[in-house]
DNA sequence: ACTAGCGATGTTAGCGCAAACATAGGCGCG
DNA sequence: CGCGCCTATGTTTGCGCTAACATCGCTAGT
C-alpha cells in the first residue's frame, strides 16, 4: 500500500480511504489511486485490514453435508445474496453436532461476521461459543420457536402434518413413514412429529411398524418400500420425507408391478424435476430452498447494518403438488 | 490471549506456541495451558495470527455453480481431505470467466493459502493475479496439457472420444451430440472435440445439424431428444454429455414410445444411481468427482509442507459404463 | 474581517499474534 | 570443573492495515 500511496503522491492513509469509501476521497485523487493501484498490481491485504477493524466480512455456513442437492440450493442463495463483498466459508457437520461443533470454533478463530446453521440442535458448548462470539446467527434448517438468535425457513412439522392429512383425507388408512435417521437430525425429527399428530388429530393410530428410518439415496427408497410392503401387507400409502427416498421407491414399485396410486399411494417431499418426470409424477411437499439461503444472507447483512433485532422469525412455507401418485 | 497467560502463570508467547506445537512445551505446562484456556472461552484469533506469520490455512476453491450435484462431490472431497485445519472458502464464478476473476481476487485478498479451481480457461488478469500470488493451485475440472501450476482429474477429450467410439463400434452411424453451452465452458467445449475426433479417427463425417448445445436439466435433455428427432430423423443414437441431460433424454423416449436402443441409442456420462435405476439403465460414463477434489486438497497440502514440485500432474481417469440404453 | 464549520488529507498508535532472538537452567563429557 | 549444548521459556519487534484524532485550507455567515 506504501508503493500505491508514493505513486499516487498520498499517504497509506487516503488510499485505504480511497478503497474502503471511495467518496470520502477527492475525485481526481482517487483516479490517481485507481491508476496508481492498477500499475502496482496491488492487492489490498483483508487480513491486516480485518485486525486492525476488528471485524471481517466473511460469513460462515454449516451444512449437514456438501454433496446433498438440497443443501446445494441453499448454499447458492446464500452465495448470491452475499455478492462480491462477503466472502464465504464453508463447512459440513457430517450430520453431528459435534462436527458442527468443530466447524463453529475453527469459523470463530476466523473471527466470521456471521453465521447460517442448518440445524436447530446445538451442542452446549456450541450455545455458549455463539452467544459470546455477539454476531448474529441465522438457523435455516427447520422453523424453530426459540432460535439462537433468528431463524428463516419452513416449519417442517407443519409440512409433514399437511401431507399426511391430506392422505388421511383421500382415504388412506395404513399410512408409512420414512424419514432419514432421527439422530441428530431435528428436521427429519419433527417430519415424524408432524406425522403423527396428523394422525392423533384425526382420532387415529399409527401404528409403530409403519415407522421407518433409512439413510438417503434412491436404491435406499427402493428398500424401504421393500420393508414396509413386507412388515405390514396392508399398507396402501408411503410418505418418504427425504432426499430421492421417494423416488427410488417409485421406482421400485413400478418394477414390482403395483399399481401407484391404487395398490399403494407414494408421497415425498423436496421437489424437483425427477418427480415431476416419474410415471406417475409424484405428490410432493415443495420447499424454498434457494429463497430460504437467500433470505438468511439478507438478514446477516442487514443486521450487520443496523444491530437492532428487527426481523427474528420468517417463515417461508412449503407447497404441498398435488400429482397422480397418492 | 493474554488473560489465558496470566492464568497458567507463563507468558503470552508460550500460550502461542502450545496452542501452534503442544510437543514445544512441557507437559505439565501445556495442561495448566489448557485448563486456563477451558476456563476462560479463549478462542484464538487467526485473524491475527496469520497477519504476524504472513501466511494463512484458508483453501479457496471456485466452481462453476454450487447447486450444481457434480461440483458437489467434488466440493465434498476438497473438504473432506482438508479436515479441520484448513478453513474452505468457496465461490461460484456462475460459468462466467469475469466471475472466476472476480472470486480470485477476493480470496487473494484474503490471502489464502491455495486455490482449486474447477476451470482451466482464465482471463489473462487471473493468470497474473495467481501468478503473482505465489500460491499453490490445482485445476481440476479438465486434465488440462499446460496447467498454471497442478491438474488432477481426467480428460474430457478422451472420455468423450472413448464413448463416441464405443457408439460407432456398435454400428450407430448418425450419433447426434448435446453439450451444455460451450462458451467459458472448456469441458463441454474439449468433450465436443473428443466426439468429433473418434469421428475423424474411424473415417466419418458427422454432420454439424447434429451437434446441439442445451442448458442443464432434466427436460432440457428431453427437448434436446426432440430437436434432433426433427431435425435428423434419421439419428440412431444421441450421447449427451452434461448433467442429467442424458436422463432427461431417456425418459422423453420412453414418453415417446421410441425403443431405446433398436430405434435410438442414448448414452450420458456422469453416472449416478438414477441412471441406473431409470429402464433401460443408461451406459453411460463415470467420473471420480469425490477423488478429484480429495485429491486436489491433498495436493495443494503437500505442496505447502514442501514447496519442491513433485507432482503436477494427475489422470484419475474415466469409466465407460455399459447398460443397456446403446 | 473573524471564526465556526466542513471537506480533504495526514499522523499516531495499536489490533493480537508469531518470528527471531535472548535467556536461564540442567546435563553430559573430557 | 568448565564448556558446550539442549530444552523450556521470555522479550522485542513488527506484520499491514484502520480508528481516532490532528491539521490545513476554504467557504459562509454575521
Amino acid at each position: 500500500m506504501e508503493d500505491v500511496a508514493a505513486l499516487a503522491a498520498v499517504s497509506a492513509m487516503t488510499v485505504s480511504r480511497a478503497l474502503r469509501d471511495p467518496t470520502s476521497v477527492n475525485t481526481e485523487t482517487r483516479h490517481r489511486i485507481e491508476a496508481a493501484i492498477d500499475a502496482t498490481g496491488y492487492v489490498p491485504n483483508r487480513i491486516a485490514g480485518s485486525l486492525a477493524s476488528r471485524r471481517t466480512n466473511v460469513v460462515g455456513l454449516i451444512v449437514p453435508s456438501l454433496r446433498n442437492s438440497l443443501f446445494a440450493e441453499t448454499i447458492q442463495g446464500v452465495s448470491d445474496a452475499l455478492g462480491a463483498h462477503h466472502p464465504l466459508m464453508i463447512a459440513d457437520s457430517g450430520y453431528a453436532l459435534a462436527g458442527e461443533e468443530a466447524a463453529i470454533r475453527a469459523f470463530l478463530a476466523q473471527r466470521i461476521c456471521g453465521i447460517v446453521l442448518h440445524n436447530t440442535q446445538h451442542t452446549a458448548r456450541s450455545r455458549t461459543m455463539l452467544d459470546d462470539a455477539g454476531i448474529p446467527c441465522v438457523e435455516t434448517g427447520n422453523l424453530t420457536e426459540k432460535p439462537l438468535d433468528m431463524t428463516v425457513g419452513f416449519s417442517n412439522y407443519d409440512a409433514a402434518c399437511a401431507m399426511t392429512e391430506y392422505l388421511i383425507a383421500r382415504g388412506y388408512r395404513n399410512i408409512g413413514f420414512v424419514s432419514l435417521p432421527i439422530r441428530d437430525n431435528d428436521r427429519a425429527a419433527e417430519r415424524r412429529a408432524g406425522f403423527l399428530a396428523a394422525h392423533q388429530r384425526r382420532g387415529l393410530n399409527s401404528a409403530p411398524e409403519l415407522l421407518l428410518e433409512s439413510p438417503p439415496g434412491l436404491r435406499s427408497g427402493g428398500r424401504a418400500l421393500a420393508t414396509l410392503i413386507e412388515r405390514v401387507p396392508a399398507v396402501d400409502a408411503i410418505f418418504l420425507s427425504g432426499d430421492v427416498l421417494a423416488t427410488g421407491a417409485l421406482l421400485e414399485a413400478n418394477r414390482r408391478g403395483l399399481d401407484v396410486p391404487n395398490r399403494i399411494a407414494i408421497v415425498g417431499s423436496d421437489d424437483n424435476e425427477l418427480q415431476e418426470a416419474v410415471s406417475p409424477p409424484l405428490t410432493t411437499l415443495r420447499f424454498p430452498r434457494y429463497q430460504i439461503g437467500h433470505q438468511a444472507a439478507e438478514m446477516l447483512m442487514k443486521r450487520l447494518r443496523n444491530p437492532s433485532r428487527d426481523i427474528r422469525r420468517l417463515d417461508l412455507g412449503y407447497e404441498l403438488i398435488e400429482r397422480a401418485s397418492a
